[in-house]
DNA sequence: ATGGTCGCACCGCGA
């Protein structure tokens, strides 16, 4: 099974781009985050001559996740279900082969003093709170998405200069760990230990020809569905050419 | 070359 994680940034910016990814790596399943628009407008009817099934839980104008998926998926959840009163469409999971996979835009956090910083952290939480709610260590599980964290430094080409970013931030990076020790493995350092791979490099500022990248789109997994990953690679061409997305997708590959 | 971006929606916000 081959699993990828991709902000597209806008569904409707990126049609194109998203159907000639699907067709030229045919994954098993893909989870989209910022999708930019409302269910009703997800291009459903394309996607499926493509082969895939979606599910989806948009928004307009902002956040939306979604899942596609090439086999059945079944007990489709939308948001946290937790007490919280939060209009942002940031979780989506379905069942797909015995794998629990979730979809996650997880918030940004803009700059550290401000409300987003507070709500970003809150949710990191609420994401914990929610796998000790919903799951056990034990379940196959595929938690991917935009974390907008990095693990540690060595997802970050020029440390110094993000040190005090909110994708760099020690307590985004403890939220991180909170919700690692749940009990999950983040399959794409497995094979890749010593880092120096991006996902993400912003459209400001020459970033992505100057290297200036960041990984901040995960597949973190349980041990039973973690053992299994076999490769993992970041397809950095749809970072390039005409209307790429900001981040790049993050593709991890299991054995059945 | 000493700056420099997108997407959405229509003004400035969010990233």
């Amino acid at each position: 099974m081959k699993i990828v994680t991709w902000n597209v940034n806008s569904v409707k910016a990126r049609r194109e781009r998203l159907l000639a990814f699907l067709a030229r790596h045919q994954p098993d399943v893909v989870c989209l985050q910022e999708l930019k628009l409302e269910d009703a407008a997800f291009p459903s009817l394309e996607v499926k001559a493509a082969g895939y099934d979606a599910v989806t839980f948009g928004q307009k104008t902002y956040n939306g996740v979604a899942i596609l998926s090439r086999l059945p998926m079944s007990d489709v959840v939308r948001g946290m279900g937790d007490d919280v009163d939060d209009p942002q469409s940031r979780l989506i999971a379905a069942t797909i082969e015995g794998v629990r996979v979730i979809s996650a835009y997880m918030p940004n956090g803009g700059e550290i003093t401000s409300d987003k910083w507070s709500y970003k952290l809150a949710w990191l939480a609420r994401m914990r709170a929610h796998l000790d709610r919903n799951y056990k260590p034990e379940t196959p599980l595929a938690l991917c998405g935009d974390w907008n964290v990095t693990v540690d430094d060595k997802d970050v080409a020029k440390p110094a200069e993000w040190k005090d970013s909110v994708l760099c931030h020690p307590d985004a990076r403890a939220a991180l760990e909170h919700i690692r020790a749940f009990g999950l493995v983040d399959t794409f350092r497995t094979h890749h230990p010593d880092g120096g791979i991006w996902s993400w490099w912003d459209y400001r500022m020459l970033s992505f020809p100057k290297g200036d990248g960041l990984r901040i789109d995960h597949i973190f997994a349980t041990p039973a569905l973690a053992s299994r990953s076999t490769a993992a690679v970041v397809d950095r061409d749809e970072r390039k050419g005409k209307l790429p997305s900001d981040h790049a997708p993050v593709m991890v590959t299991f054995s059945d």
